[in-house]
DNA sequence: TCAAAAGTGTTCGGTTTACACCCATGA
DNA sequence: TCATGGGTGTAAACCGAACACTTTTGA
């Protein structure tokens, strides 16, 4: 009966929802992070079991807040980019069986229409371990490459989130928010490599990546690896939120 | 009283709408199609009436499929390009005093929270005389250089609409929505400039765009101009999906 | 000593930019 | 005949793509 708490003033609006799409990255492959439904009775509910963070809106909060709260509720996550990229609104997009089932333990009005305002996030996996709260009975990242069947429309929304993703890479360097605070070209290019689903090339992507000057080389070098050790870099977000401002495009 | 009205079996949804701006092109500049909101009583009601078409979706219908619906029948437009780009959700989006005095008059909920999911749109303006419907007073162009106070936050949603256009221009030959069957390379930079906000050259441009090959010259010339007359052209859309299937971008 | 990734320049071809004059028409 | 937009080419700068070898390290 989780989503019945809450530590608002205001009521849940049980008519919206918010899904969160949260990347992670651990220098091989892209992840997401999945929950598992929280505790129920019902025997219909051991299939597909498997959901993005998502949860209703309290009827007096703003959609980019509920987004926040209900990732920090579900996973321990604070404080992440989030951006929202589409509103799904199939009438018939909670009315799946199974998932009938599992609603019906945990929601006031569990046969009722509802629409979910999607959003994408990226944080660096390595710096955070899921915290499943209370209300999931366990969140964890799952790779990309091999995602399982997923409640409701959350397979069709994680496709368009992950198409989204790769149009941001284009046009923002966003990337640099699954990368811990210094990394080295190399895993800044294999990011590149698996959000494009492209190879590219190294005197190329280091050329125009370093061209765009928003990256600061540090006194400081990648150490125990078993190979010539990377120079590591930083990100300015301050120098590239001033470009941003005279109109200077970024697009990679 | 007209929201209340409808062709459909369902119920209206009173949670969750949908807002459409329509943009049409006069080979001078944009426009954006208002509607002054319907008959009412109170005198709370007289300032800010221009809204953007849009009203609650049906509690049994597709979100695209209210966008469309709803633009039918408010400005008489049918079965045009219509691409969702953001969903507004400030708690208090609809709580200004003209906004619920309007509102009192035509929901039986008009203190529910609404979030509202936009969609943008281009259309020939030349071959569409806005039809009122008899839901709405009156529909009409707005020139976009001078769009006067909305009602609800329609101001904004104009705002980030007007930043998808711009953006989608950039990927999409969307433009050719704008214009009629047959155009001048006149009229189509004309276009470019007044959406981009620049001023582009026009040996350049005619290059540029020529090089996409997704424009028939047809065996035809502008007629009852008092200067040379223009080439006319039309705009092949299957070759343009061949290409896009072939991953061939676009980007202009 | 081997495997694994780091680091580094040059060439070629295509694209983008800047730029100026004559033409056809209707008023 | 004038004002208006139509139509055209070229040179220079810039950008993207392709490509191979040496270095450093830990195991």
């Amino acid at each position: 009966m989780y989503s019945k708490l809450n530590t608002n003033n205001g009521k849940l609006n049980p008519h919206v929802s918010v899904d969160c799409v949260i990347f992670g990255f651990d220098f091989e492959e892209l992840k997401v992070l999945l929950i598992e439904r929280g505790p129920h009775s019902s025997s219909l509910v051991d299939e597909r079991s498997l959901t993005l963070p998502g949860n209703l809106i309290f009827d007096d909060e703003d959609l980019d807040t509920s987004a926040k709260r209900v990732l920090k509720e579900l996973t321990g996550l604070d404080d992440i980019y989030l951006e929202q990229f589409y509103t799904f609104g199939d009438p018939n997009r909670v009315k799946n069986v199974h998932d009938q089932a599992w609603l019906k333990s945990v929601r006031e009005e569990p046969s009722a229409r509802v629409i979910t305002v999607a959003y994408f996030s990226l944080v660096n996996l390595n710096s955070f371990t899921p915290q499943a709260s209370s209300f999931a009975k366990k969140a964890d990242w799952f790779p990309l490459s091999n995602i399982p069947d997923l409640a409701f429309d959350h397979n069709q929304i994680l496709q368009k989130a992950l198409l989204a993703l790769k149009h941001k890479l284009h046009t923002e360097p966003v990337g640099f928010e699954l990368l811990p605070e210094k990394f080295t070209l190399g895993q800044l290019q294999k990011l590149y490599e698996v959000i494009l689903n492209a190879s590219l090339d190294k005197r190329n992507f280091r050329r125009k990546i370093l061209s765009k000057k928003v990256l600061i080389p540090l006194h400081e070098k990648q150490k125990g690896v078993p190979h010539k050790q990377a120079q590591l870099y930083s990100f300015d977000g301050n120098k590239y939120e001033l470009m941003k401002k005279e109109f200077i495009g970024f697009d990679f």
